[in-house]
DNA sequence: ATAATTCCTAAAGCTAACTTTAGCTCAAGT
DNA sequence: ACTTGAGCTAAAGTTAGCTTTAGGAATTAT
């Protein structure tokens, strides 16, 4: 039976939309922290719907989990969070959205000067210039894009 | 011996900053096609410097190689592709860069919106509405937001 | 002629973000 | 009391984009 304010790993995979295999691999994130019932079931709070909600939108962003995980730190952890509170924490992440706009822009801008000349060659080309997109995805070492250089020729 | 035109694994890789697992690994995605020689090893063309260069250059975009194989399947395959052929192809990739830029774009208002609010509730608030940014990155089926809805007090 | 490089293949490993499976326990409905 | 339906854990599987490892074979340098 689901307390005034206590649900189950189900009922919040409903009301959110998440897989319940989603919401108890977020816990092993740190993304939520339910606590036990008697027979060790999950019991969520109804603020967690909430906070499951701003993770998805945070993903929709690109961001990771991990920094998610960061940013949710912020919240008060003695109350429940109110309006105020996810308005303030989602300011993080306006910031940085702008900032991936405006990486993404100039590069786009790069772009166009390079279509003219259809160079894209490794040491002329702007678009080899690091100051670009955040990058790193994936997993092992990325290489730093170096100067060796493409021969005029090639 | 590399022959005027024919150049090895290594020294590609020492001309394109890639690591020589990388392109073997772009060959099996069918993103360069090298030939062999006698001994079994493979033997690039120079062109095919450029080439690799024009996946960095998508990949920084945050193009898939499966989307990166499609538009290199677009330069001419009789001949060495000459700079107009790569201003062409980059086109593709501008106009999609431009909707990705706006997508984003899109997202950030509707934050602009909610931060105001600080709702982030699944019924009411506007980022939840799926029109946004390409999404489907991971793995196994990503869950579209329905409006299963989060009641006022949750 | 050798030693030192470089290259080759196949298979396994890694990260992120989850899902699937297997086997078992809890809780709910009748 | 019993049968479903939920939930639980641990481990393995999935995708993308590579790297690492292992054990040989081809090249290059001396």
């Amino acid at each position: 039976m689901e307390r005034r304010n206590e649900i189950s790993i189900g009922t919040l995979a409903n009301r959110t939309g998440l897989a319940v295999s989603a919401i108890r691999y977020y816990e092993t994130q740190g993304l939520v922290a339910p606590e036990r019932n008697a027979g060790g079931q999950r019991r969520f709070l109804r603020s967690d719907i909430r906070r499951l909600s701003f993770v998805m939108i945070a993903q929709k962003f690109g961001f990771t989990l991990d920094r998610i995980r960061e940013v949710l730190g912020r919240l008060p952890e003695k109350r429940t969070p109110n309006a105020n509170d996810w308005s303030e924490i989602s300011k993080d992440f306006r910031a940085e959205l702008d900032e991936q706009i405006a990486a993404l822009t100039r590069l786009r801008d790069k772009l166009d000067g390079c279509i003219g000349c259809g160079c894209l060659s490794l040491d002329r080309c702007a678009l080899y210039n690091p100051d670009d997109v955040a990058a790193e995805k994936g997993s092992g070492p990325r290489y730093l894009l170096g100067d060796e250089a493409v021969r005029p020729e090639d």
